[in-house]
DNA sequence: TTCTTGTACGAACGTTCGTGCGTGAAATGG
DNA sequence: CCATTTCACGCACGAACGTTCGTACAAGAA
């Protein structure tokens, strides 16, 4: 065999479970052994696919970052740009969370957290996507308050940071503590920081 | 030899380096034959010292704990109960992320997201020591509250929690993107939320 | 001195890791 | 129908993992 198989359902097979995974075991946990184990498939088989650990945990990250698209932003943009998209940007991210789309809570907040001091391309692909959202994020932001539905002096950057910050404390608490209450927490925090609807 | 050895010493030594390389790689990543060659020790004489891997990994978190506690609370418990104590935690606790006290950011931060969905004794320590910090911060804002500090119709719970928010949005930021100004935000987004000095 | 105790060591255990290779079955196309 | 390509497999590899074991050596007690 020269090229990879190209069997791109089963390859969506895999990194779907994979993503599941890394969620809750890291991307470094994430052993194609147990991964090949976990589908019935062979080690070997599985590693055809990919050709390097490496390249699996980007070809994961990669998948994690489409399905994040479809269930939080995707969803989103169909409020018109403004206040409307950023609280439906918010409440989509919370359920996101809460519903566990991912078996191990937000994939991000897992791998962030992982490879946020390892060097290399699986860090440089997760501070792309973390940048990518966080650009999302605060341009929302910006929009609502140059449509005035915000108040002048709101500075749009502290606000989307302060907002992030609520979201991910809410993923945190609600998995370490098995606590279902941090996602009122943060949406009553969100809430307060934005104009009554 | 029936017990393990009681050279507090370079107990303290080996595990002062392990919270180090947990904060970076993680509490799996750190392997006892990395520790072990890093310090200059045998794999087997490093072993000794804990008798698996798991006691290694709660011995570290308890060190880790008590560097904690010099570092942030103890220092903090000088002021007065109320708003200037809960102010000096808010403060130390960005300094002790932003100077690097470990080097891969805030242990706990790190171990937190690594462990959140493994059920085991591990997970359950850092629990335990992430709810002693939660109620520190909780029950210190709710002596704030209670002393006139705080306007009567703050919610405490909920007040720490996004103080709590804040303070692990700009370790994470500083982190993944190499932004020190995350501490800024964070402590610009803190002072806003607490009376005028 | 001899015996005991505590400590660190090297070597090896079995397992799992990521990674290659060669083979055979299934699919494809002339 | 046969030739070719595609793909998943079994198997093996070297390295690293956590762990166990027997040993060497220093210090103290008898």
């Amino acid at each position: 065999m020269v090229g990879r198989p190209q069997n791109d359902q089963a390859r969506q097979t895999i990194l779907r479970r994979a993503a599941d995974i890394a969620s809750q075991d890291g991307l470094e946990g994430l052993s194609i052994g147990r991964l090949a184990t976990d589908l019935g498939l062979s080690k070997s088989g599985l590693f055809g696919y990919f050709g390097s650990k490496e390249e699996l945990q980007l070809a994961t990250i990669r998948t994690a970052t489409a399905i994040f698209l479809d269930e939080v932003v995707k969803p989103a943009l169909a409020a018109p740009p403004g206040l409307s998209r950023l609280r439906l940007l918010l409440d989509n991210w919370l359920s996101y969370s809460e519903r566990r789309v991912f078996a191990g809570g937000c994939f991000f907040a897992s791998a962030n957290a992982e490879f946020d001091a390892r060097p290399g391309r699986v860090r440089d692909a997760l501070t792309t996507a973390a940048r990518d959202w966080n650009r999302l994020l605060t341009e929302t932001t910006h929009e609502a308050r140059a449509r005035g539905e915000l108040p002048a002096e709101t500075d749009p950057d502290q606000l989307a940071f302060e907002l992030v910050a609520f979201l991910q404390a809410a993923n945190a608490a609600s998995l370490l503590h098995d606590d279902p209450t941090a996602y009122h927490r943060a949406r009553t925090a969100a809430h307060a920081r934005l104009p009554t609807p």
